[in-house]
RNA sequence: GGUCCUGUGGCCGAGUGGCUAGGCUCAGCUCUGCAAAAGCUGCUACAGCGGUUCGAAUCCGCUCGGGACCUCCA
């Protein structure tokens, strides 16, 4: 088997995958800030990531997959007004900082919940370390990489760079850096405009605050995750993933303050996923165009004829290799819906199947379509080990489909498989289908009841058409159509049904 | 303005210099009491112009278009 090889943002190239500890890896992933509802954008990210921790944990890894929950307040525009966002809504809402805090910290993880998205292994939140990040900070200040000015703290970005690259991850030039950073209020505190907070004064109608040495205040963005991932991952840790838009200045930063602090270079592999765009633009509050998940769900949305389940936008959001941009429209949701709906009814119809030679013949063995179904199964692997490729993973498993439902319709035999490729086809198929890719059914209700009295009107059917009565079986058929349950006839003679 | 990415058939998308990914749509056929589903077949694309090469969607240059980051952002 080859090796797994990821794209790492850092070096730009795919490298080849290897943890720091052997058997384990630690991973941190860039959470939700807990201000305001999710949307479609920030789902790639969290689908993204679960795949690729379903996936290290399939290849025998134990993952410790960290990620942050940002309840602590950042400003809304830096130096301009000291208000914390998640503040201001606050007194907008008439709510508590941290109720609403908790009100989208359970929408989230319902939204993912829904995604059937693993949960990390730990979920830190920004509030529940303000001692660890005031602990960085003054460690910040003792290496002389960060100041205190007018009760804020700043990193000193200049003197950094002087003798480490800053701008390496994102491809940034420091002369151009301090050229383009535009013109705000309150930069006189900083001593150059690339500078960036570590420890915010707080105003007096900001909510969020707490005490610390330089006074009553806040944390910066940056701090929270370089605390968070060295308290649980340590120093420096195999995976750090996030969208693209966190590279700079975030990402950037994150790595300046760990450097610093624990004199290692915080991250071996940088893994960023890209936009998901809507009409070629990126899904984002800034271009006013997000789609929520929950306006997803049920369908309220202008640009949506209908409600899309989350499994649509899981598959969706797999068809596509997470560095490439996705861009989202309605069609493009109708035709996943689709795919995604042939693709697992063949899985669950392969999951049924067992491998009985027919009454007819055993000897007919279809060796060329043995060695293609062997060759298909055995790149699923191989797609996953070059940097996550889920569509061409994808792709596979649809070439497989046709035959899963010949076999079904007896127009090739199970007998044109050995038992071993049969039995083969049947474990991976429902390992990357489930497992892996983490698929499940659209229909989530408890169908037992109902099994009985559908076998019940299949039957009376049944008798119906065998005395050709075509109203009664018409009439069955029809009115179950209504109701938004299809029932067909199979090839041999059986009927089966699916729920709309 | 700076840095970087990108342009694939009706739509969404994969793509390692040579071997028509895949999904959806559309058309035809087969199966079928009808329907649905399924199966088979067809629609053979790589923004434009040059260049490198025996050979380029894939490498290089230019032109045109789209986008991201530089500010909170997944």
């Amino acid at each position: 088997m080859n090796q797994l090889k990821v794209y790492n943002s850092y070096s730009r190239q795919k490298e080849v995958f290897k943890s720091i500890t052997p058997g384990h890896i630690g991973m941190y992933v860039c959470g939700p800030t807990v201000s305001g509802e999710s949307h479609l954008g920030h789902a790639r990210p969290y689908v993204t990531f679960d795949v690729i921790y379903r996936y290290l944990m399939h290849l025998g890894y134990k993952v410790r997959y960290v990620r942050n929950i940002t309840d602590a307040g950042h400003f809304e525009e830096e130096g301009r007004e000291a208000v914390d966002k998640i503040s201001t809504k606050a007194i907008l809402e008439k709510l508590e900082p941290m109720e609403l805090v908790q009100k989208y910290t359970n929408l989230f993880h319902w939204a993912m919940e829904q995604f059937n998205t693993l949960p990390p292994t730990i979920e830190p939140t920004a509030t529940g370390h303000i001692v660890e990040q005031i602990g960085m900070i003054e460690q910040l200040i003792e290496a002389g990489y960060a100041y205190v000015a007018k009760g804020s703290v700043y990193f000193d970005v200049k003197k950094y760079a002087a003798s480490h690259d800053y701008g390496k991850l994102s491809g940034r030039v420091m002369e151009d850096l301090q050229e383009t950073v535009r013109e705000l209020e309150g930069q006189e505190e900083k001593r150059d405009t690339a500078d960036f907070a570590l420890w915010k004064n707080a105003a007096p109608e900001h909510i969020m605050r707490w005490q610390s040495p330089w006074g009553v205040g806040f944390p910066g963005w940056h701090i929270e995750c370089s605390a968070m991932a060295t308290k649980y991952l340590g120093a420096q840790f195999d995976i750090h993933g996030g969208g693209m838009d966190l590279l700079f200045p975030h990402h950037e930063s994150e790595i300046a303050q760990s450097t610093i602090c624990n004199h290692i270079s915080p991250v071996r592999y940088w893994i960023h996923n890209n936009m998901i765009t809507i009409n070629g633009k990126k899904m984002g509050k800034s271009y006013n165009n997000v789609i929520k998940l929950t306006e997803l769900f049920i369908g309220d949305h202008p640009m949506l004829e209908k409600a899309f389940h989350p499994m649509v936008v899981r598959f969706f959001i797999l068809q596509t290799q997470y560095r490439s941009t996705l861009d989202f429209s309605n069609d493009a949701l109708l035709a996943a819906e689709k795919g995604l709906k042939r693709l697992w009814e063949a899985h669950e119809k392969l999951g049924v199947m067992s491998y009985e030679l027919g009454d007819a013949e055993t000897g007919i063995r279809d060796e060329e379509l043995e060695s293609r179904i062997t060759k298909l199964i055995s790149e699923f692997d191989d797609f996953m080990n070059d940097d996550f490729n889920t569509a061409k993973v994808l792709a596979n498993l649809f070439e497989l489909v046709p035959v899963i439902n010949s076999m079904k319709d007896k127009t090739i035999p199970v007998s044109a498989l050995s038992k071993e490729t049969f039995e083969l086809l049947q474990k991976q198929m429902k390992l990357y289908v489930e497992d892996i890719l983490g698929l499940k059914s659209v229909n989530e209700a408890d169908h037992s009841k109902l099994k009985g009295v559908m076998d019940l009107l299949i039957d009376i059917r049944k008798e119906a058409k065998s005395k050709k009565d075509f109203a009664t079986s018409d009439k069955i058929r029809n009115k179950l159509t209504q109701l938004g349950i299809n029932l067909k006839d199979e090839k041999d003679g059986d009927m089966s049904w699916t729920i709309e």
